[in-house]
DNA sequence: GCCGTTTTCGGCCCGACTGTTTTCAGTCG
């Protein structure tokens, strides 16, 4: 059982005592715990292995440590099975279908007998559900064109793909007339990976206009809804959007509650409240139970609104309701990387394996991008479906480096590297003697998913251990929304990179951000060294690098933590570091 | 189920919109 198995267990408990009709805030202490789970680290998460231990984390009281011991200790919770077993698993399934909460899946089931989705299709069809209480014609219609597209419906989208859309969108919102501010908020402006829906704020005196505007772009397949303030919509590709449009005076506000994320929301406004405030979307207002008659401040931006409850600001990023407010608290938070403060990338792709730009080509939009330097790091031969080099395609490529850097009027440094597999037994793709003639080496599983975490793990120590390897290409090779991570113990691969000196990857490519942002925090703090890796393919991937931004300030991390923005002379000194290290330990053998 | 510079019991964040209803429950974020 690992920490996302036990967040995964909480979570389905929640939506079954949900489903059940059980107290809210019982569902909601479930939730809240999964959520604190997930976010947590291993090592954060490694430190507490009996009940109690968590007595002194908030959200986790003695009757879910005990079942987290219990989960750890046994792999099974008596509870959850017996949970799971009272109620039909096709229940679960049904609350996917938009306009369907728990209340009403279970008066489907208790009124009309429906297991499942095929039941509640027939029924729909029989026109059974609209002769039921609470229900009528309009919702029977709903649920079938729900379960029509249930897939799309679903779907979750990269936080890449959901960029390029909110940002055409907010565009067009800001030139239409009457519209001082418009901005994405939501999970894209929190930067997390994947992105469910797209939520627009926008400041103007008359909301009817820009709803116009918003409901008939092309893209649009539906309307969903639309009231005085708010329309939402679904596109053709099954993305939904929501506008709302609030008065000037209540943006910041507007911005701030609908950036969430939701937990975040429920700790700034229980602190209002112990301010004598209630706070919501619209503003800050005196507390109905407050009758210390605290004047409430004025607020014009979401600065405003921190500093109004005693906080620093938040960026976006960090409001996950974790313990950004308690940072926030002590003083101002961190600085965290800009895209700004990049001044070059490792990790990049070529033709000569399975790029789509030649060396020249991404060496030129580098310099386009503003960059001092930029790493090349094709396959090695190992990843013959890649079409890896060799040691002689290497030895040329390195050479090629060399003289393009050589030439005068260059403003591109280009470090030679290469993606080294590390291969199923733990050793690279390449003896030492040719890694010795590259800058940096990054090492990357490709092959051998499905090996069990132990010997995964113990391979990418192993690989770690090679005095060669400068860092650790895409840590737990997942691809979001695709593939599942492999198996591997990230508490013994991050304490084995520090132990040697070795840098992991926040690989930028949109499908990957791995090594993921939960991990950095506390692994940054305990000395591990990021690069902000772009696993360019073509001169467009190396843009990559601004989602691999995103999840780095997702992850706390400053420009000090990130190899990739310091100066040229710096890194070359960093590598030549490491390099003399190898050689050194070469030579005692 | 969690939590406590008012509380170990009694609270627990707040509002828009929809569809079904004649005043509101459920869903959603």
């Amino acid at each position: 059982m690992t920490k996302n198995d036990i967040a995964n267990v909480f979570e389905r408990i929640g939506t079954l005592l949900d489903l059940k009709g059980e107290n809210p805030f019982k569902v909601r202490a479930y939730q809240s715990a999964a959520r604190l789970l997930e976010t947590m680290s291993e090592e954060e998460f490694g430190a507490h292995a009996t009940a109690a231990d968590w007595g002194a984390v908030k959200g986790v009281g003695d009757a879910l440590a005990s079942k987290i011991e219990q989960l750890l200790a046994t792999g099974k919770l008596e509870f959850f099975e017996k949970l799971r077993a009272s109620v039909p698993a096709g229940l679960v399934e049904m609350l996917e279908i938009p306009g369907l909460g728990p209340k009403k899946v279970r008066a489907l089931n208790e009124r009309l007998g429906i297991t499942d989705i095929d039941g509640l299709r027939k029924a729909c069809q029989d026109g059974r559900i609209e002769s039921l209480e609470g229900f009528g014609a309009k919702t029977q219609e709903k649920i079938l064109a729900g379960i029509d597209r249930r897939e799309a419906y679903a779907k979750r989208h990269l936080w890449w793909d959901a960029a390029l859309v909110a940002e055409r969108i907010a565009a067009g919102l800001r030139n239409q007339p009457g519209v001082k501010r418009a901005e994405p908020a939501g999970s894209l402006r929190r930067g997390l990976e994947t992105v469910g829906d797209l939520d627009f704020i926008v400041a103007a005196a008359n909301p009817e206009p820009v709803m116009d505007w918003f409901s008939t772009l092309p893209e649009v397949a539906e309307v969903t809804g639309r009231g005085g303030t708010k329309c939402s919509v679904r596109f053709d590709s099954g993305l939904q959007a929501d506008l709302r449009i609030v008065p000037e005076e209540g943006f910041a506000f507007a911005l701030h509650h609908f950036t969430g994320s939701k937990q975040h929301n429920i700790l700034m406004r229980q602190r209002a409240l112990e301010r004598g405030w209630s706070l919501s979307e619209w503003g800050l207002s005196p507390a109905a139970s407050d009758s210390s008659g605290a004047p409430v401040p004025r607020v014009d931006s979401e600065a405003d609104l921190f500093a109004a409850l005693g906080l620093a600001p938040i960026p976006p990023e960090l409001r996950e309701g974790m313990d950004e407010l308690e940072a926030a608290q002590r003083g101002p938070l961190p600085r965290l990387v800009e895209l700004a403060d990049l001044r070059g990338a490792f990790h990049n792709h070529t033709t000569e394996s399975d790029g789509s730009a030649s060396l020249a080509e991404m060496a030129e939009e580098a310099g386009r991008l503003g960059w001092e330097y930029l790493g090349i790091a094709d396959h090695s031969k190992a990843s013959f479906q890649a079409h890896g080099l060799d040691a002689a395609r290497l030895a040329r490529q390195v050479s090629a480096i060399r003289s393009w850097n050589a030439r005068s009027g260059r403003h591109v440094h280009l470090f030679a590297g290469t993606e080294c597999d590390i291969l199923p037994d733990g050793s690279l793709d390449f003896d030492d003697e040719v890694l010795a003639t590259l800058d940096y080496v990054v090492a990357s599983v490709h092959s051998g998913f499905t090996q069990d975490e132990d010997t995964m793990t113990r391979r990418i120590v192993r690989a770690l251990e090679n005095p060669w390897v400068t860092m650790l290409g895409h840590a737990t090779g997942r691809l979001l929304l695709r593939r599942e991570p492999y198996a591997v113990n990230l508490v013994r691969v991050v304490d084995a990179a520090i132990a040697n000196g070795v840098i992991i990857e926040l690989n930028a490519d949109p499908h990957r951000l791995d090594l993921d942002w939960r991990h950095w925090h506390r692994a940054a703090e305990r000395g591990l060294l990021c690069s902000i890796n772009p696993d360019a393919h073509s001169t467009a991937g190396l843009s990559h690098v601004r989602t691999g931004v995103r999840a780095a300030r997702k992850g706390w991390l400053t420009p000090a933590h990130v190899l990739n923005t310091r100066p040229l002379a710096e890194v070359e000194a960093h590598f030549a570091a490491r390099r003399a290290r190898a050689g050194k330990a070469a030579a005692r053998l």
